[in-house]
DNA sequence: CTAATCTCTCCAGTAACTGGAAGGTCAAGG
DNA sequence: CCTTGACCTTCCAGTTACTGGAGAGATTAG
């Protein structure tokens, strides 16, 4: 599988898939004569693993983190469980940090009338 | 007033307001005679209103705009409203990501048993 | 007068890509 | 056989909003 190939069967761009590999967080296993990175089924699996951390807001060397647990025979669920906590947990707190954002916007919002005067308490409550 | 001192006042790092000046977010309003840069109680004010819109989460382009306003003395209040309405969408947009995400991998969590075997549904759905 | 503090500019690094340039490779069509 | 177009390669630059640090000049306290 050539690396084209391969980022649709992971899902990501293939800028991305390279980059990944750059960065060794997933590399190709092999490289054509011509120099072509080659992607087997295994690669594309952990590239599939990559992309949904990402998605929970991991960070790569979270995502690193996980993939060393993920081909870990020998791992506890402990472990795992204790990487995904923390990672809920700063979810927790941003969104606890989004809602304290939102109220106090939504309220200067609602109490700005919005019409042709310059008289605006969103401003008011910047400056 | 120097730049320390104009920082304090502003409740900004001294990196941040030299930053500002280069962006040409906020520019010091004049120098001294060996290059310094001062500042005076207006300018002041607009780095307080940029750390406030900062902390909105309004980017530093927004920042700029909000600025523009803050000092147009034929503003419209609709104007103001119209930003902050938005900002307020992409915070409601984000907190509704955040919910999901949250929602998502508690549910892992919570069915991780979390011991020292090596089965682990948060591994499971990521792979 | 000197040591400490402040200020300056410029360069580099952060996170995680993304875009683009310059150039090599491969398969199909004429 | 040649060309065209789609791939592939590497490397460099840009994104956001700063932050850290080097090297050097300015100012102030003692």
């Amino acid at each position: 599988m050539n690396i084209s190939a391969a980022s649709k069967a992971a899902g990501l761009p293939v800028k991305t898939v390279r980059y990944y590999a750059d960065i060794k967080v997933v590399e190709a296993p092999s490289r054509s004569e011509a120099g072509y990175r080659t992607y087997d089924d295994v690669a594309v699996r952990k590239l599939v693993f990559v992309r949904r951390s990402r998605a929970f807001g991991f960070s790569i060397e979270g995502c690193r983190e996980l993939l060393g647990l993920y081909q870990d025979q020998d791992r506890t669920s402990s472990e795992v469980k204790r990487i995904a906590s923390k990672r809920l947990e700063e979810i927790e707190e941003k969104q606890r940090e989004l809602q304290s954002l939102h109220d106090e916007l939504a309220h200067l919002v609602t109490s700005c009338r919005g019409d042709h005067m310059p008289d605006c308490p969103i401003i008011d409550y910047l400056g």
